[in-house]
DNA sequence: CGCCAGGACGCCC
DNA sequence: GGGCGTCATGGC
């Protein structure tokens, strides 16, 4: 990755991005596709950050209205940008579908997202489906102005007062993981150095975290790239693709090849 | 209309 | 420990 900067646009060229494979491939749910690219607001540490971001041709990209400094210290850091994707498809490419899947959406690159929203993300999304999930979130941070809300305010709800989002049985997970977070039952950062299968056991003391779930906030919210979600599609991948188990050598990066199976074989089958 | 969705829980054996 | 019905809601 290089960039410039002009004006009050920072412009990327970055082979290994694809806009649309990366930011609407069900890692995400708060990105939106507008005329010029795709618009979000990104939940950091304490505070939303926006970013409008578009893709003007192969390989280049306009960070828009932004400054060197909010890109080299949020950004760069949540696109994954110091990580060599040419380097992990190589390696990928070893096996014959993963060669394939890395080949149709090779722009796939895993977002280092905040921990408490994927959290709150992937409890919405059991047993749901992408575009619901979306609006459940939309309704969720347009109850606080657009912003995802922290554990504190989220923590002041009820199933009841939840309703608004229409999130069906899952509004009692949210609220036992907003009490759990905000009481210091559960700490986040701490889950996210610790060893993992520590971590998958803290995780799955949150009402609605099972093993999917957790697995999805190890991997999306805590970079944790040996994680390795197992949905409806990716146990057809394994069924069909790897009947003697998943390749030794891909498995420290395990998240990562996920996220091009995932995508390759969802788009496999709506032809 | 019925089937399904980036599953987890509670109960049964 | 594995199998199975149930859970809200709505996209398709």
């Amino acid at each position: 990755m290089d960039y410039t900067v002009k004006n009050n646009d920072i412009i990327v060229h970055e082979p290994d991005l694809d806009l649309d494979e990366t930011l609407d491939c069900g890692q995400a749910f708060r990105w939106k596709k507008i005329e010029r690219g795709y618009e979000c607001t990104y939940t950091g540490s304490f505070v939303n950050d926006r970013l409008t971001v578009s893709q003007t041709k192969k390989g280049e990209f306009i960070f828009h209205d932004t400054t060197e400094s909010d890109f080299l210290s949020k950004w760069l850091d949540y696109f994954d940008f110091n990580t060599d994707y040419s380097e992990l498809k190589r390696c990928f490419s070893e096996d014959e579908t993963l060669a394939k899947a890395c080949g149709f959406a090779g722009g796939i690159r895993l977002l280092r997202q905040d921990s408490w929203e994927c959290l709150i993300s992937f409890i919405i999304s059991q047993n749901n489906n992408i575009p619901r999930i979306k609006g459940i979130i939309d309704r969720l941070c347009g109850n606080y102005g657009g912003d995802f809300p922290e554990p504190e305010q989220l923590a002041k709800e009820n199933a009841d007062s939840l309703a608004y989002l229409r999130s069906g049985f899952r509004a009692k997970y949210l609220c036992d993981a907003a009490y759990k977070v905000n009481s210091g039952d559960i700490d986040l950062s701490a889950i996210a150095s610790a060893p993992i299968d520590e971590a998958r056991t803290a995780l799955k003391t949150i009402k609605g975290v099972g093993p999917k779930v957790a697995e999805c906030v190890l991997l999306f919210g805590m970079h944790r790239v040996e994680a390795f979600p197992v949905d409806v599609w990716i146990k057809r991948v394994l069924a069909e693709y790897y009947p003697n188990g998943f390749p030794d050598f891909a498995k420290d990066n395990a998240g990562i090849a996920q996220q091009y199976l995932f995508h390759y074989i969802r788009n496999l089958e709506k032809e």
